[in-house]
DNA sequence: TGGTATTTGTGAATCCCTTCACAAAGCGAT
DNA sequence: ATCGCTTTGTGAAGGGATTCACAAATACCA
């Protein structure tokens, strides 16, 4: 099976092992192996081999039987198949507590995710310096997103202007958007959104905490 | 059914959702809305009608037929579930680019969870003050956190700090970690560990962005 | 070179989550 | 008070993801 051919679909939950593998795999030639048998990668990651061996198959054959994977090779397979192989431009919107905090944050850079441009509209940010960005008036928006070739936003202003924020984007072609204010945004079929809340986690906790003495529950 | 018999086994994404549908009720409560049926509700978190009904019906019945659900009324149930109807003492350990901004990050008050300690390793770091709370040295927490009652530490340290810091907070007896290091951290079963990385989710864009072109193919 | 031990890749089976579909229940109008 | 309309709550059906289990392939050792 080629890689042309993949993609019917993958779940969501595939995409994202994927990305977990990946981490593992660069701990791992970091550590020096030079392969790994999917029974010891699904044993850090607390998986099922034969979960990871399924989730590969999806796009190519990538082992040697008898033997495992070979890190630095299926690095480089996944990291083709996540499309990180390459540069992207992004731009970051709402320079507030969790704007600046991803501007720096090295997770990002790692990954091939370039900040080229950051926006805010209030006065007293605009012009200021972040990590050798110039923070630009969110009224250039428009214009200085085709002009960087900007493939994905990362929108981190406050709820309330998140929305328009958002249409303004799309209106300049961007079709991908990582947004972190905690609103549904409404957006077309052809543009990627994806929405990250941080408290959500934590309410995950507490409903575990709260309810933990019922997990034995008959 | 009764709110003590539940939870066999709650899915993970029906908790989740749980979390979305708080915020949206929430929203609609500002809007003054007084009932939303699964039906509105389902389409505004583009989700279906059943799979919300289905999702509270886990706990109990909380809507009248004919009308939908008390909008006030199921808020409330909801955060009872969720364990969000009460205060989390919350200790934030590693005060760097995403510790600092999580300190001040609204979402988590709003929910309950108050940020009661902070620490660091760093001694330019330690006595500092974030947001009225003062920075103190790691070689205190494990005391510091007994004596504050804190449930739930929110992870923000370097990778390679982060499973000793992990140990040290599990020793003085916390059982829930929300962790933002790209590492996969070993904890015994009674602790509650969930993963956070922001990069992952763009990287979810960067598959789709990338394999878009494959999503029409037979 | 042959024999044993490993480990992959994958159809089939299983399990769990989502959706369907409808009876039951309440609302509001007449 | 009754009728028709709306919407919930939930067993059952359906579908998708995970796990099983094994043949095929390779490594390693003698």
């Amino acid at each position: 099976m080629t890689q042309r051919q993949i993609a019917r679909k993958i779940s969501d939950s595939t995409i994202h092992r994927l990305s977990i593998y990946y981490r593992a795999l660069m701990a791992l030639e970091k550590d020096g192996y030079e392969t790994i048998s999917s029974k010891e990668l699904a044993k850090r990651e607390k998986l099922t081999p034969a979960q990871v061996r399924k989730d590969l198959s999806f796009f190519g054959s990538f082992g040697t039987r008898g033997l495992g994977y070979p890190v630095k090779q299926l690095m480089q397979q996944i990291a083709e198949i996540l499309g990180i192989n390459r540069l992207w431009n992004v731009a970051l919107v709402g320079v507030g507590n969790v704007g600046s905090a991803l501007v720096s944050y090295k997770e990002f850079a790692k990954q091939g995710f370039v900040i080229k441009l950051i926006f805010d509209n209030d006065q007293r940010k605009i012009g200021s310096n972040h990590k050798g960005i110039v923070v630009s008036d969110t009224a250039e928006m428009k214009r200085l997103l085709k002009e960087h070739d900007i493939s994905i936003i990362i929108l981190t202003v406050p709820a309330a202007a998140a929305q328009s924020v958002c249409d303004e984007v799309v209106e300049a072609g961007v079709k991908a958007i990582l947004n972190f204010a905690p609103v549904n945004l409404r957006v077309s079929d052809d543009v990627l959104l994806r929405n990250e809340n941080m408290a959500i986690e934590l309410e995950h906790l507490s409903f575990s905490l709260t309810n933990k003495d019922l997990r034995l529950v008959e």
